[in-house]
DNA sequence: AGCACGCCGACT
DNA sequence: GTCGGCGTGCTC
């Protein structure tokens, strides 16, 4: 008999953020189900609180002596908290991680900032009052109330939590200073206005194609049978226009929109266009904004008062009551995917929030993710182009150049020499320019300098990595193999280990060019919040003339005398030990390119590369997704990864080497029949890509398999029997993994 | 968050 | 002694 129910409590505050245990009445059993909305007893008073059913058993951990009823059920649950409580069950279920961790990213930041920061304290005297009672308080001995009131003389009022923490003055003391009023306790529902109200621009004429499109995503949503889309665009064919045509038909009709956009995307214009239109009925959410302010946002939401949020990833759990479209701009970006636990995708929660209202999900993309594509082409999503370019400007020269050949003519230096020529003709000419390394977590591949001919697992087509102990591994399989000192391929020895910086380039410029002006742009460099800002503004403003930084110069912003961008080693991205190498590169040169000539003069491109005959170089440099696509989807096809199947990725953490590892071939016994039996690929145990992390040791497991939901069983199994594994091992789950 | 409990200094 | 303020810790 299932009679015991585990409940996250409704009290704004992360000490009870935790389960508490109850007993289900019989009365009640048949009616509590997971995701269940009740009153319970809670704390000495036993004061009904409102509470969420989070589990349901038949054992519990707490004495049962010390167990309480729950009260009752609550009758008129709103929709909006049952909708809320059964999508965190769904990230549960989807993406294994705890009820609590589920709950806590669907409830818009319920917690211990929120609660205090709108809490304010009033001075309700004059300041020579208020100095008076402090020397009132000093003779009674009441240094709390003497403190505060010292400090209120001098400010007429105080944040609240300021108080309490700075001040030491606990509540029950400002509790008797406002019954005697001398204070009062402000609840700042006063919400902070991020924007003023502006709403002029009556909207830009709509190209045909435009248009087609606002009507049938917005109309399918009016009429009850909503469509998904995904609008496939060059940057500058419109989408924006494309996405505020949708908004307002659908906040017309009574609906809300909720538009997402990448963690890091300078997209102040986009953002403006959308206030503009809408005025106070949009908000916006960032990362750089506080937990209040957010809180503040989302309480608009679920009051009414907006009808339309912008932000990032987060934005999603915008507590609207009738949500008609949840818009994802750029939506192959990689911030879509959360990098904490739930590891969800905004997509794909999308998908489930937009079902759920009766609304629809539009993508927007230059280089769609393969997933979304893939969705298109099996006919799930419909697929829109926007093929011309609205705003002028001429597409940029591209020219790869192939640095097996610079090497045969003795140049080995970062540069090649068209790219040395062109640099210096812009330089002369005035004009800026970007170097781009496209460098991202480990690099670590062997290639060879002459051929071009990379090393690569044979079960899993990535690329190999160099260890310190002088091996090759492949981070998928862990298959092991010695390091080569010839080329296989050619027998040249000028095979090794691929190793660049932003600060070796930076010092070549120098070498090269000494008058030349250069600003860098890296993690190094842009450790404080508003560096990135600042040197992307004084690079701008014509401070330097070349820009030279890793992925981060290549999103968004518009330099008009950018006319030269030099991709110095496409292999870099190319060759990351992971099976989207590809796409990434595809992505990341189409968008490179971009930067060229946004303004009157043409753009040119130098795409360096070892390997000039890979399709995700000559496809980008052609800036053909469609034919990029069907290379790329043959091959994840060809050896069963996403989004052709599914890909699990089980991470054991101990930090204890040994027991990691032996847990992690535990887990691969474990499930050895079940692969058999549902045709489940199993992989590995391997250390991890990042083997390790503060003295904890990782190693992964993958499941492959074109079902979801087997692998989703997979995990269920494993997460039943964590608890039979030693204290200290932690395990997580990531499916259809971004990076390894 | 809200409430009780226990500690500590002041005053009948 | 006892009263009241103030900090601390717990809530199934």
């Amino acid at each position: 008999m299932k009679q015991f129910a585990g409940i996250v409590v409704d009290i704004t505050h992360e000490s009870v953020d935790r389960l508490f245990e109850y007993r289900i009445p019989d009365s009640l059993l048949p009616d509590i189900r997971e995701g269940s909305c009740v009153y319970v007893p809670f704390g000495k008073a036993n004061k009904l609180i409102k509470g969420y059913v989070i589990s349901i058993s038949d054992t519990s951990e707490y004495p049962a002596d010390k167990l309480k009823e729950i009260h009752s059920i609550v009758p008129k649950a709103s929709g909006m908290e049952v909708d809320t409580i059964a999508l965190a069950a769904f990230i549960k279920k989807r993406y294994g991680s705890t009820m609590i961790a589920a709950l806590k990213t669907v409830i818009p930041v319920k917690q211990k900032v929120a609660a205090i920061i709108k809490k304010t304290i009033v001075r309700k005297c004059s300041e020579q009052e208020a100095y008076d009672y402090s020397e009132l308080f000093d003779n009674k001995h009441q240094p709390a109330k003497a403190r505060i009131m010292r400090e209120l003389a001098e400010h007429e009022s105080l944040p609240y939590e300021l108080v309490i923490q700075k001040l030491h003055v606990s509540p029950p003391s400002l509790k008797s200073l406002e019954s005697a009023g001398i204070i009062t306790l402000l609840s700042d529902r006063t919400y902070r206005q991020t924007v003023k109200s502006r709403t002029e621009d009556g909207g830009r004429k709509l190209s045909p194609s435009q248009h087609s499109i606002v009507d049938e995503v917005s109309n399918s949503v009016i009429e009850g049978k909503p469509v998904n889309a995904l609008i496939h665009g060059i940057t500058g064919a419109g989408k924006t226009e494309v996405y505020l045509g949708i908004t307002r038909k659908l906040v017309e009709a009574g609906k809300q929109v909720i538009m997402l956009i990448p963690e890091i995307a300078l997209t102040y214009q986009t953002v403006m266009r959308f206030y503009s239109r809408f005025g106070d009925r949009v908000s916006v959410v960032n990362s750089r904004m506080s937990q209040g302010e957010r809180f503040d946002q989302y309480e608009k939401a679920r009051q009414g008062l907006i009808d339309v949020m912008i932000g990032p990833r987060s934005a999603l759990f915008t507590p609207f009551k009738n949500i008609g479209a949840i818009i994802i701009d750029e939506e192959h970006e990689s911030s879509y995917k959360s990098e904490n636990m739930p590891r969800y995708h905004a997509r794909e929660v999308a998908f489930e929030i937009a079902s759920r209202h009766g609304g629809c999900v539009v993508l927007g993309s230059a280089t769609p993710s393969l997933e979304s594509y893939y969705l298109a082409q099996k006919g799930s999503l419909k697929l829109y182009k926007l093929k011309e370019r609205l705003t002028g400007g001429t597409l940029p020269e591209v020219s790869i150049v192939d640095l097996r050949e610079e090497m045969k003519s003795g140049n080995k230096s970062i540069f090649s020499n068209l790219l040395k020529e062109k640099m210096m003709e812009k330089l002369l000419a005035g004009e800026q320019m970007m170097l781009f390394l496209n460098r991202r977590g480990i690099a670590g591949f062997v290639s060879c300098r002459a051929c071009g001919h990379v090393i690569k697992c044979e079960h899993c087509d990535v690329s190999m990595s160099q260890h310190r102990n002088g091996l090759l591994m492949c981070h998928y399989c862990g298959a092991t193999k010695p390091m080569v000192n010839v080329c296989p391929e050619c027998g040249s020895k000028y095979i090794a280990g691929f190793k660049a910086g932003t600060q070796q380039v930076e010092d070549a410029i120098h070498k090269l060019i000494p008058q030349a002006r250069v600003l860098r742009m890296d993690a190094d460099t842009t450790k404080n919040k508003d560096s990135y800002d600042e040197i992307l503004s004084r690079f701008s403003e014509g401070e330097a003339d070349i820009l030279v930084g890793t992925q981060m110069i290549v999103k968004g912003h518009d330099f008009p005398n950018v006319t030269l961008v030099g991709i110095l080693a496409a292999d870099l991205s190319l060759n990351a030990s992971d099976y989207r190498a590809g796409e990434r590169t595809f992505d990341l040169l189409t968008q490179a390119a971009g930067r060229a000539g946004r303004g009157e003069k043409k753009g040119e491109v130098i795409i360096q590369t070892y390997q000039p005959e890979n399709y995700a170089i000559t496809y980008a440099a052609k800036q053909d997704y469609e034919a990029f696509y069907d290379e790329e989807i043959a091959y994840r096809e060809f050896m069963l990864y996403p989004p052709a199947a599914h890909l699990l990725c089980v991470r054991i953490q101990s930090s204890n080497d040994e027991e990691a590892k032996r847990i992690a071939e535990k887990c691969r016994d474990m499930m050895k029949s079940t692969c058999v039996r549902d045709k489940i690929i199993s992989i590995g145990p391997s250390p991890a890509g990042i083997s390790k992390v503060k003295d904890v040791f990782r190693y992964v497991l993958y499941y492959k398999c074109v079902e979801y939901d087997k692998l989703i069983q997979i995990k269920d199994v494993l997460e039943n029997e964590e608890h039979s594994f030693p204290k200290g091992v932690l395990i997580d789950y990531d499916f259809d993994p971004l990076n390894t």
